[in-house]
DNA sequence: GCGACAG
DNA sequence: ATCTTGTCGC
């Protein structure tokens, strides 16, 4: 069976007819320019998986919402998930958007107030084969302003960005802040220096729905005092906390 | 055919 | 993503 083939072609189409939906301006409720004036909730989200067997199903979900500009935790919550899409690269969504969905439902019903104006996703928005990363699929679906942050380069084919030249080229100029990533007259995203002293490699850096790729990489700046963004950073603590605790769970009960 | 590929 | 201790440096 040539099942992973098919599902791929399948998903990819629903990528490209989603991506209609997209909106790839700045359409937010604050300041897009300097120091963001109206900006007071940045969310961030991101899901970490538990070792051990490998078909397991669980993985560990992740919501955070930092007070701009403080970046002060204002909410992180994290819950167990059931995870059933596989990973492929280029289609992640199918595997942790319906996470991030009922992590975003559990705010809504318990602190609405709290409810994010900007929200930084692991993984990429435009920086992806079809313009239409993770970022892009759940800002869409929950027509939810995102921007993608992913620490790792997503292979695209006719781009002619390479992950080692990249950090190279940061590695030996303290001075290079950013690099396009592009095809052509086309920009995917940007890999931006790492923010702190200690990190050397860079993120990467595209917009997923209702903000421009400007935005997005001057926020995700804005939001950094380490390499990754305080709203993922923190959720990604918080996530592989519990992952942890679920392994020792899991070992205890068995014992 | 081999390589490369967010999490 | 995850498997993993120490270690160099501020």
């Amino acid at each position: 069976m040539a099942a992973e083939r098919d599902i791929t072609e399948s998903w990819s189409r629903l990528q490209v007819e989603l991506s209609a939906r997209r909106i790839a301006e700045d359409r937010v409720d604050f300041s897009t320019s300097a120091p963001f004036a109206g900006l007071r909730l940045v969310g961030g989200v991101d899901i970490s998986y538990p070792r051990g067997d490998e078909g397991s199903d669980t993985a560990v979900v992740a919501l955070t919402v930092l007070a701009f500009p403080s970046l002060d935790v204002l909410y992180a919550h994290s819950e167990a998930v059931a995870i059933t899409a596989p990973y492929i690269p280029g289609f992640l969504a199918f595997r942790e958007s319906a996470a991030y969905r009922a992590a975003f439902d559990r705010l809504r019903r318990s602190h609405p107030e709290l409810w994010p104006q900007v929200v930084m996703v692991d993984g990429n928005g435009t920086l992806h084969p079809r313009r239409f990363g993770s970022a892009c699929h759940v800002g869409v679906e929950m027509d939810v302003p995102t921007i993608g942050v992913a620490k790792n380069l997503l292979h695209i084919k006719g781009t002619d960005a390479d992950a080692k030249q990249l950090k190279r080229l940061f590695a030996e100029d303290p001075e290079l802040q950013e690099a396009p990533i592009s095809a052509g007259s086309e920009i995917y995203g940007v890999a931006v220096a790492p923010a702190g002293e200690s990190a050397k490699n860079p993120i990467f850096v595209s917009p997923g729905h209702r903000v421009s790729m400007r935005t997005a990489v001057e926020l995700a700046r804005c939001c950094s005092v380490h390499r990754v963004p305080e709203p993922i950073r923190v959720a990604d603590l918080r996530s592989r906390e519990v992952a942890r605790q679920m392994e020792q769970g899991l070992f205890d009960s068995e014992a």
